[in-house]
DNA sequence: TTGTATGCGTTATCAG
DNA sequence: CTGATAACGCATACAA
């Protein structure tokens, strides 16, 4: 067909003759037909050349006319049709709770580039920390026909919402937690961690360790609690629920965890915070209180943060590889996209000893 | 018309009889058609329902079973679909090098939260940190369709991206730095904020003044820079060029900065980080070099983050307010989307004192 | 109020 | 190798 003559809203005037090349930097982003017609071609001849690499034995004439035409119209693709189109649309969803916290950052990083390297692109979300308002994003994902999704904030024991997940049209793949019922998970070995860091803690001979223990809803926060208790139990030392207190996992849910420990008739000579940002809180607590890190109290955290290495004085910690999470997260949901099956991951930890720790 | 049996592709075998009522969860997103079809309408008419709110006297008898159906159905209008129709997409693009740096997580989760208030998604993308890989980012998001584009990366002195920039199809805002020639920004008062930071360690009596500058190509930076030089002027004291440091904003960045300083055969009194992250490193490289912050070293940091104010040492800081700023940046852009024009906007700043500064 | 027709830009399929 | 066609799911101008 000629070209429809449409709303001829063309404000620049330029002569309808013959070849008419655009001397301004193109206002569009063209379509396909309109490098058709430029190419003398059919668009769909149009269509297959653009996504084709150099055949066998070098471009056709006409593919050449379309190359060039797409060139001067600096055309991108409408992947917003070919979405439509193909019914895939080569974004993945991401509910992602608390993005100031460094950790969830550290992965959102991750995840976003490691989808670009694999051809996707990624939509964000960072709902309040609930379930409800997470299943909330997870419809507009929904609505934007993402192949997939990630999540990072998932609550332990909300099985129904994980059910729910999981029955979804696209695949879910939780990160930064352990493997739950219905869904695969990538995450650290929490638990181990957990130990590791407590039993740092024994090794130096201290037995009255307090943890804060962040939110009793979050589930990687949950699991090195549970090492904790595991730690100590095979020291057979009573655990004293008094030394577990919960708090948020910001700095100053550190402060608030620290004093409260610290305020404790018989207070504990050693801190496990489960993640560093607390432990940082805890630090300052100590200080506030006249105690000295680690001559007073000794202090571990949890993820080693480039920060904990860079502390006045250097925090003794957990390193989880955040940046392989991300990666292995986003690789077993392509996988499922692609019809496997995702598969859960462990990762491992490691004690990172520096100064916040001493012999008592 | 009838369904086309098409592709026949459907591995269920399920029947193409009569009413079906799913039994099942919903396994797809369902189509205005189905639910046209189970509702015995058009499917035009399903659209308009769906997206009318009740009218004046109440749904008519149709129009209630396609709200119906749609429920049954568990069906998520396709945005995809609908963007193409409307060419509009109401997503805006993010593009966000170092999203791990906490400015710019907070940025990334304001950014988020306002758009999503206001009916838009976010899609991300977190390059590395030079313009090229930025411009490429851009290139993406422009496939995808969105409606706008907030950059936080944006290199200082490179006006030939800003005007490609500029020249794109749709608007452009940048956040995190001054206004530029091309681009409309929000920023906070990065030039007042380094006059403050600088004034105030000079009224404590400081007159050897060194600043961990950030990176030669970050525009804030480069603000506080600059109003760091004018206080120094303001008090008719010289610029000792080997007081400027330039470095990264990361806490490494810091640690270095601090040491190339504190190492000087003139050391600084006073060190002024144009970010509080790079001054937690300062503070590090002091305690290495056996410096006491504040009795031998007064330190000023930049943005306030949380963080800051639960350091053992609470760091004093200028603050900008950055959930704010995010806000604006969607408003902003909002507004050109919108048909209107992006205003620059600059927030204000202010000084708050701890205990890392100290008179003479 | 509801139905009809059409197009958004792309691509798979099939025919030439 | 290329052209023609249809359809992805939705929304709107227009007609009934």
């Amino acid at each position: 067909m000629a070209q429809k003559p449409e709303t001829a809203a063309a404000p620049d005037g330029g002569d309808p003759g013959n070849a008419g090349a655009p001397d301004q930097p193109e206002p569009t982003l063209g379509t396909l037909a309109q490098i058709a017609a430029m190419a003398g071609v059919h668009p769909s001849t149009a269509s297959r050349v653009l996504r084709q690499s150099e055949p066998a034995r070098g471009w056709s004439a006409a593919a050449l006319r379309v190359l060039e035409a797409a060139e001067q119209l600096g055309y991108r693709s409408n992947l917003l049709a070919a979405g439509l189109r193909n019914r895939r649309t080569r974004t993945i969803g991401l509910v992602l709770p608390r993005l100031q916290d460094y950790v969830v950052a550290a992965l959102c990083q991750a995840i976003e580039s490691t989808a670009r390297l694999g051809g996707y692109h990624v939509l964000l979300t960072t709902p309040p920390d609930d379930m409800t308002a997470q299943m909330d994003s997870v419809e507009l994902l929904l609505s934007r026909r993402v192949d997939g999704i990630i999540m990072t904030g998932l609550h332990r024991e909300e099985s129904v919402f994980e059910e729910r997940l999981a029955a979804l049209p696209v695949p879910v793949v939780a990160a930064n937690r352990r493997d739950g019922a219905a869904l695969a998970s990538v995450a650290c070995d929490d638990l181990e961690g957990g130990r590791l860091a407590t039993e740092h803690l024994l090794s130096l001979g201290h037995e009255r360790i307090g943890i804060v223990a962040g939110p009793r809803h979050a589930a990687s926060a949950w699991d090195r609690l549970t090492g904790y208790r595991e730690a100590l139990a095979a020291h057979d030392l009573a655990a004293d629920e008094s030394l577990v207190v919960h708090t948020q996992f910001d700095v100053g849910g550190g402060v608030l965890g620290g004093h409260t420990l610290l305020s404790l008739a018989e207070p504990p000579t050693a801190i496990f915070a489960v993640n560093d940002t607390a432990a940082v809180g805890v630090m300052a607590a100590a200080y506030q209180r006249g105690l000295h890190v680690p001559d007073d109290l000794s202090l571990v955290g949890f993820n080693d943060i480039p920060l904990s290495a860079h502390l006045p004085i250097p925090l003794t910690s957990v390193r989880s590889d955040l940046g392989q999470m991300g990666a292995l997260a986003v690789h077993e949901l392509l996988r499922a996209i692609d019809g496997g099956e995702a598969r859960s991951q462990t990762l491992p930890v490691a004690l990172v000893v520096r100064s916040t720790t001493k012999a008592r």
